[in-house]
DNA sequence: CTAATATGCACAATCGATTGTGCAAAGGGG
DNA sequence: CCCCTTTGCACAATCGATTGTGCATATTAG
């Protein structure tokens, strides 16, 4: 009970306890026994004394002499939202299952913060890139990819072909939720857009677009407001909507902290939900169900943006070699609650 | 155009390019020119051709040589959980002001793999350790900082001494919130427990003791059920305090999660909130005051639970001192909303 | 003008592992 | 009994930085 200032057991010293050199302990203990005709009585002897001293390699050492580190890097907006958490948990729990870890950083929705962490992910020399990217900037990440380091893009992307992305399909999502609400009835309706000029809103813009072709039914380009993904812009442009539009009978968020605005200003101007406006949100969220009302959704798989692209990652780690499929979309739900008033 | 490979670039080959040695090279740009002596003509030169080849300094070699990786690990049961990622956000925000990177990463709520993260991130040589312990195992924690590896237990923690902890006022938050339920005419609650043993649940079972007997008020123990933080728990003890004791007429939860459970029981059972049952939980939401029952609920101060976590492990490291004070507390705040009818 | 001090930098060891190569001793065939 | 092959392991270089020490040359003092 003595050893109470132990510093960490190196190789060397277990070589020593062993009676072997260096190198034998070192394949002793990495499975290489065979190829370097260690015999097993000796491997054996080794490992005794690796577990009695309890060694534990330092994994400093060994990425440097091998270039590897283990180490993955994750850029997001922002750690603390839910929908963000539950993509780097997936991230986390894939990455660990193939003895990586992961750096997680949080770019606080900052453009020059994210190009930050990057550099200092690389200066920790990482073997591989996750980003949520801020903003419509790309240059810093086109580098990265031209430089061979595996990146991959997730949620937010750019419309370039040859940056790996993986995204939920906004298209077809907006345009469910919006033929939800036309099939309710409702012919106007408050679009609470996020950061303009992202693949995601555009396309959801698209989507809404579309639903209305579809069904021949005339689009007002000024029932759209917001400039960000956050509560402050829902919650503004909700209001902004909400007095310049009173033809509006609905409004669609463009993300689950838009929808807390929404909720918001709706509840400041006494309108109760579905009542007198309805709602329907991107981004689903564990407490959506037992809102005031229940609030229908559009459901982002988290799960599978988080695991795809930690695997299109992993692969490309391993197989030094860009995937054939650039661009993966992932389904998305909509999830029929009680938002949504029929009219008309 | 024609760099494409590009690996990174080594200090040898700055100090090539500017004609000096390795150790010239390195003192010139970790501002040690003064100390060793090297001239401002040659310390510019050298500056100059780092930064037109563009180097950034291998952080593995540095810390090899150092022994000091300026890398954090952080242990929490569930990042996908607010409360948690919350906790995680603030202390890589204070990480990286100081410097430091962090390796974040999520025991799902089990001990054993609790105790293979902390062995990865030793591995790794983390210079110091934040864990959210998940049990009340804690023998791997405290052989950790008998270690002299500067460790803060947060959040969750353990009834000893040595180790340092910071969490909420678990006991006059319960209290508080308990207090709050008689003021309203409840005599009868249910509580939907945590995990057993762990420290903020006994703390809290000690507040809400507290508040009945400061009321001379007979509080019955077969009031509390269920057995972990999550949202199963929270449905299964509400469903069965709900059935077994007609006379409660309110649920105190113990965390988001087990509120989430007891909203899903109660509204399968056709009991509204706060008419036929009221309801107070611990851990503050984004979305509880947009329920339909806005919740009313014990805040937790989550910023500051992640600020002094990171700031007492920083200190510890730069220090290389335990801090005088081994507990902290940090206040936690009621926030009144309307899931709670006043009766009787 | 010489000895003593100051200035400016290079050499080489080191952190803890991995890995190519080389050299003994043991075993086997003729 | 000798030579050749196999077995078993040690030596030393290496990854990319940091840092103690030593050796020239330049500067100043006497």
């Amino acid at each position: 009970m003595s050893k109470s200032t132990s510093k960490p057991i190196t190789l060397k010293e277990v070589a020593e306890a062993a009676g072997v050199s260096l190198s034998t302990a070192s394949r002793a203990l990495s499975g290489k026994a065979e190829a370097y005709r260690i015999s097993s009585t000796t491997e054996k002897s080794v490992q005794a004394a690796a577990k009695k001293l309890q060694f534990s390699p330092s994994l400093l050492a060994r990425s440097l002499r091998s270039q590897r580190t283990k180490l993955l890097g994750i850029v997001l907006p922002n750690i603390a939202n839910p929908f963000f958490a539950a993509i780097a948990r997936e991230i986390a729990l894939a990455a660990e299952e193939n003895a990586f870890s992961v750096l997680i950083t949080d770019s606080q929705e900052n453009s020059e913060t994210e190009v930050q962490l990057v550099e200092q992910l690389r200066a920790r020399q990482i073997e591989g890139l996750i980003v949520c990217p801020v903003g419509i900037q790309n240059q810093h990440l086109t580098k990265i990819a031209k430089q061979k380091l595996p990146l991959v893009l997730v949620d937010r992307g750019f419309d370039h072909k040859d940056l790996v992305t993986v995204t939920s399909d906004h298209r077809a999502g907006a345009r469910a939720a919006t033929k939800l609400l036309l099939e309710s009835g409702h012919r106007s309706m408050g679009i609470l857009q996020g950061l303009p000029d992202t693949l995601p809103n555009t396309e959801r813009l698209v989507g809404v677009r579309e639903a209305f072709a579809r069904q021949n039914i005339t689009f007002d380009p000024t029932w759209i407001a917001g400039n960000h993904f956050n509560e402050a812009s829902g919650y503004q442009a909700a209001r902004k909507l909400l007095s310049e539009h009173p033809e509006i009978t609905a409004l669609f968020a463009f993300s689950n902290q838009n929808a807390l605005g929404a909720l918001r200003a709706a509840s400041e101007q006494g309108r109760t939900i579905p009542a007198d406006l309805s709602l329907i949100a991107f981004d689903n969220h564990p407490f959506a169900a037992y809102l005031a009302a229940p609030m229908t959704s559009v459901n982002q798989d988290v799960s599978q943006l988080g695991r795809v692209a930690a695997r299109l990652l992993i692969e490309q780690i391993k197989t030094g070699q860009p995937p054939a499929q650039k661009q993966h979309r992932i389904p998305v739900q909509l999830i029929n609650r009680a938002s949504i008033t029929k009219i008309g």
